[in-house]
DNA sequence: GTATTTAAGCTTGCATGGAAGATGGCGCGC
DNA sequence: GCGCGCCATCTTCCATGCAAGCTTAAATAC
């Protein structure tokens, strides 16, 4: 949403084969942007523009404007004539970013369900669709496979509220805590809860139930969070 | 949140006096940022970079980095080899702005409500204070100071939700919309309708009633919304 | 008069150089 | 041995130059 870059599932992106790209400035923040994710640059890694523009074979014009980007994005910090720090996130700042996902996606849930017989009942049918994936994954084993169609279905739920805010947001947030998510799949027990509160979700909208909906949105976030938070903490990761 | 920048208010901020200045983007993009919320760049006017950089006394390179920084905040469209174009509100815009702001508010009110003892009378009593500054205003027929005054209110509710990212996003949404804000102040009727709604919202968050809190607050911005949106057709403003 | 082509003038994209600031190490004084 | 100050080096910040793309308008062909 931030640039033509659409792709559908921001889960999933990364390459993004068949566009014609035209400024450097975008390859640098495409590059920069999946080398956080990926964590080939590790959190709290102090990098040098020079640096990073010698690796891309570009000056370091585009890779400051890319920095700056990326800073608005949240997930690095310019230090004025220190370099660039890539951020680290905290426990704290893991509670805020649910904070902002449960209020988000419970508004989209609420507008989803609100919306005409036919795109509900489209929204609903596609949202079942990821849950089944997901107990496709489950039932197999494959844990990566099950988390991106988790992703898949939440993404979906916000894109059919058919805002671009609220898309842009929750993307902003979601490449934040993208790391923090795939490392604490592996630690998670209750993947079938999920799924059951993903179908309460999709049975709401289907059924045009506003309240429920919204309530069903919630509560899952919330619970999500709840196992999280105190697993996090227990490990002790204080930045991850 | 997003600089060193900390103003209590992001309605009433603007000159920001004493704060040693370092960096010529920053001064770019406040210059930038301020001009268009009062409108001195007006909605549709595209301007150069050249421009810009003359009229601030500096040269291309601030500006242009300050504009990527303002687009990245939704307030202006950097077009390639064209300039900066300065974007305007279409009604559609309001609407998906008013979402995020029930999303966001709604979240905060709970929050707040479920803070403990002190802080959370602490906060019920911030925002009584303005409420009265409202009243106060309303009955002198004050309009500027009846904005402002609910504009601290929000601010101040947000403000004490304790969320960086959350502050972050309403004041982005805030700037977009501060101008159709201002201009809409004048079409109201129901303010003293606002000010109930605050004492409500007040009332919940001193008792603890994080349900409450929370609907209250989402029905006071959806009233306004639904106050407001039909206004904005009737007069037919296609872009404010 | 109209349509087509061409060229000029605007714009930003990006590279690069000089300047200023921060940091770490080295040497000197004690 | 220990602490303090200085300098070398590394970093970004900002100005500027050059190139390329888009728009517009003029000039030419018909």
């Amino acid at each position: 949403m931030a640039r033509a870059r659409s792709s559908e599932d921001p889960e999933t992106q990364g390459a993004a084969a068949g566009e014609k790209r035209i400024s450097l400035v975008d390859d640098a923040y495409a590059a920069m942007r999946a080398a956080i994710r990926d964590a080939s640059f590790a959190p709290g890694y102090q990098a040098s523009e020079q640096e990073i523009a010698l690796r891309l074979g570009m000056s370091r014009t585009p890779v400051h404007e890319a920095a700056i980007r990326l800073q608005e994005d949240g997930l690095v910090r310019v230090l004025p004539r220190k370099g660039i720090l890539i951020l680290a996130l905290a426990p704290d700042d893991m509670r805020e970013i649910y904070d902002v996902v449960i209020a988000m996606e419970g508004r989209a849930a609420e507008l989803v369900a609100a919306l005409p017989d036919e795109a509900r009942l489209a929204a609903a049918q596609t949202l079942d669709a990821h849950t089944d994936a997901m107990a496709a994954a489950h039932a197999r084993g494959d844990l990566p496979g099950w988390g991106s169609a988790d992703a898949a279905f939440h993404a979906a739920l916000i894109a059919q509220a058919r805002n671009g805010r609220m898309s842009r947001i929750v993307q902003a947030i979601n490449d934040q805590s993208h790391r923090a998510r795939m490392l604490t799949l592996n630690l998670r027990r209750t993947l079938d809860a999920s799924i059951g509160e993903h179908r309460r979700i999709a049975v709401a909208i289907r059924a045009g139930a506003i309240e429920d909906a919204l309530e069903a949105a919630r509560q899952h976030r919330i619970r999500a969070r709840d196992e999280l938070l105190p697993l996090l903490n227990s490990y002790g990761l204080k930045h991850l």
